[in-house]
DNA sequence: CAAGCCAGTAACTAAACGGTTACTTTGTGG
DNA sequence: CCACAAAGTAACCGTTTAGTTACTGGCTTG
């Protein structure tokens, strides 16, 4: 029962370089560590699947803490789903497709994708998942209605440059870039189980995930070139 | 042991042409019924998510018959599995690439794949599930292990004469070409909900559906000629 | 420094769930 | 027509599950 009386801490003041101290209470800690957590099990299960014990456990906190930041077990998967948005949506942001020449630009984009793809397995099931119930949660999500980003629109540009250099075709459309590049990447990673058993080829393999990015630039690349 | 060998058959027997019994015990009824239902459960819901009660309503059963049947439910979410890819390998088989142009059966089975998918939505939804699972029913199955099919080999010799008239490059394999076509209808097809939502484009509309396929075949096409 | 609110815990509950038991009905072969 | 096996039903069971209640301990502020 003896618990350290000198906890002090102002938390978020220890910006002077000691050792961080545990903080017995930290609610951003906590809630950032079930969200941490249930993005493992909601990823990891699906929404059926997920288990509210498992994630509070995993999340090294309680059940009932769970409850308290997030309401209940299908608004902390729309957290879940919002925050997996919102990661990519940044990451892309990172892009600077207009500082580039129009091939190399499209091949940034593909390869970054992939990346993103490979780096983020979780975020691929849980696009999976809130497909599988028809964009249901992602539907009812108001902060994700204006994260649509201007993406689009700058690949547009992108692809315009290629256009008038007569680097590219003039019947291309971005949208259908995009979808390209993703579904390249997206389809080899997760339907990388049943693909690797039918095939009994090891798709994870790093030779072969070299591979396919080299693919994926060349395919997206020669079916937009006139 | 001793299984009766003249069963004698009643059931099928009513050929003569009166009116079809309702045959209130029909075995083979009952038993495909309770797969059909467990199909759309499982696609729709996910392992975790499809309920036994609900699989034996929609059968029009009841719950202890599809454990008469099947087991218990992982063994009949197994049986489901191994429906589904049985379908798509044996409509595979009317495909006769070995009968077209190189150019024309490349398009031919990328057409086939779209037009598969595009009818056999619960197939898509089980792949994403099984694969969330990292196959782990899939793995478990003897039957679909020999169910690997010829089909790359005979993808492989449609690519290899396409090759010989100096049409396609030579440095393409047979797994890559048909990962490209099966990736482009997958994505498209099982992430359309969020893709629609994200983007604010109506992907299933039909315009868009016969637009993807051309796609489809443009892109596969431009990835694989010299 | 005490009042009051907030972070955190553990034990509980009602309902849902997968699976089973005990039983009835129907068809078939001896 | 009887015996036996398979098809089918309904009620039940133990466990798991999402969600709650009642409580303790700690931090901030007037």
């Amino acid at each position: 029962m003896d618990k350290v009386q000198s906890r002090a801490r102002g938390r978020r003041g220890n910006g002077g370089g000691g050792a961080e101290r545990p903080a017995q209470r930290d609610p951003e800690r906590t809630r950032a560590s079930i969200l941490a957590a249930a993005t493992k099990e909601f990823a990891e299960n699906g929404i059926g699947g997920a288990r509210v014990d498992a994630i509070a456990e995993r999340a090294g906190t309680n059940k009932r803490m769970l409850y308290h930041y997030f309401g209940d077990k299908e608004q902390l998967y729309l957290a879940v789903l919002e925050e997996a948005y919102i990661g990519i949506r940044s990451a892309e942001r990172s892009l600077h497709l207009s500082d580039l020449e129009p091939e190399q630009g499209v091949a940034e984009l593909a390869m970054f994708t992939w990346k993103y793809f490979l780096d983020h397995p979780e975020f691929l099931s849980l696009l999976g998942t809130e497909n599988l119930h028809r964009a249901r949660w992602l539907r009812q999500s108001t902060r994700l209605k204006e994260l649509h980003s201007n993406f689009i629109d700058k690949l547009a540009d992108l692809l315009d440059r290629g256009k008038a250099k007569g680097l590219f075709r003039t019947d291309i459309n971005p949208l259908n870039v995009y979808l390209t590049i993703a579904a390249l990447g997206y389809f080899y990673l997760s339907n990388q189980h049943t693909l690797t058993t039918i095939f009994g080829r090891d798709l994870a393999d790093k030779a072969n995930l070299e591979a396919w990015k080299r693919h994926i630039v060349h395919v997206t690349l020669s079916s937009i070139r006139r």
